[in-house]
DNA sequence: CTAGTTGCAAAGAGTTTGCATGGCG
DNA sequence: CGCCATGCAAACTCTTTGCAACTAG
């Protein structure tokens, strides 16, 4: 948050910095200003913050749809969302259910592969550009 | 797909049919149908076979966003964000590492912990609402 | 003073809906 | 023939942008 000092930073960081565990619809954090900032303000301050990586933004602008294989036989796999070419892809159904058992012993955490996306690089995209994938956990 | 046999229902599960491994965004259905159904019909339609369970539909109409927890000792692990009460907890380092490694191996899919956030119900909101954790993974 | 910032309103992108026309059975 | 399905355009929702007024330094 680079620039001039104001009052609307000051909120909007003051906000966050409260509920660092929290995630939002931009409608509440807008609202949680109580009108003290405006809205196309707020919006602008977020994606400064998404750019320097100190936030992240979760959007997939357009709906994806795709069909359920085989029938019922798998209703619950894990998709794969690779970060550059936009690609997406199914996590086997079995390991699926592995990572999920997983999870639930480790932190008795039920995972909801419904609306958990796993984002990062496909193999096509990790042999084109090498150099990416050097430095993937990166902002 | 119930009602009417109609030839721009056949037309889309043609095409669904000859394409059932990938996913798709609205603009390429309706391109690929080549002006042969209307767009407004081709979202009926596929809302239709969602609502039967045929075709399951990403989508976060809003954006969502969530601050990185910086400071952290390990830096590489993934985050789980309950559903229900919003909390975030983190998954171990050594299960975040053995899960990355899992996907790899199975997709060869070089998972960004950065950015993926985990969606679920944690152990507290499970106990809370068991009929939530119930049907958990239905449409 | 000057450049970055704000807020309004208008523009965009994606999706849904109202309504009259047209087609299935 | 009656009802459902379709297509167009308008309505909606969320987000971005143009622009004039404002303000930090």
């Amino acid at each position: 948050m680079e620039g001039y000092h104001t009052d609307q930073k000051d909120r909007l960081l003051d906000f966050l910095g409260q509920n660092t565990t929290r995630q939002f619809k931009m409608e509440e954090i807008v609202s949680a200003l109580d009108g003290k900032v405006g809205k196309s303000t707020v919006y602008r301050l977020m994606r400064s913050l998404v750019e320097e990586g100190r936030v992240r933004r979760f959007e997939l602008g357009r709906a994806i749809y795709y069909q359920y294989l085989s029938g019922a036989s798998c209703d619950s796999h894990l998709h794969l969302k690779c970060t550059v070419c936009g690609r997406m892809q199914h996590l086997d159904c079995s390991v699926s259910t592995f990572l999920r058992r997983q999870i639930l012993a480790t932190n008795r955490f039920q995972l909801d592969d419904r609306l958990t996306l796993l984002f990062g690089l496909c193999a096509d995209c990790r042999e084109k550009s090498p150099e990416i994938s050097e430095r993937k956990s990166h902002a």
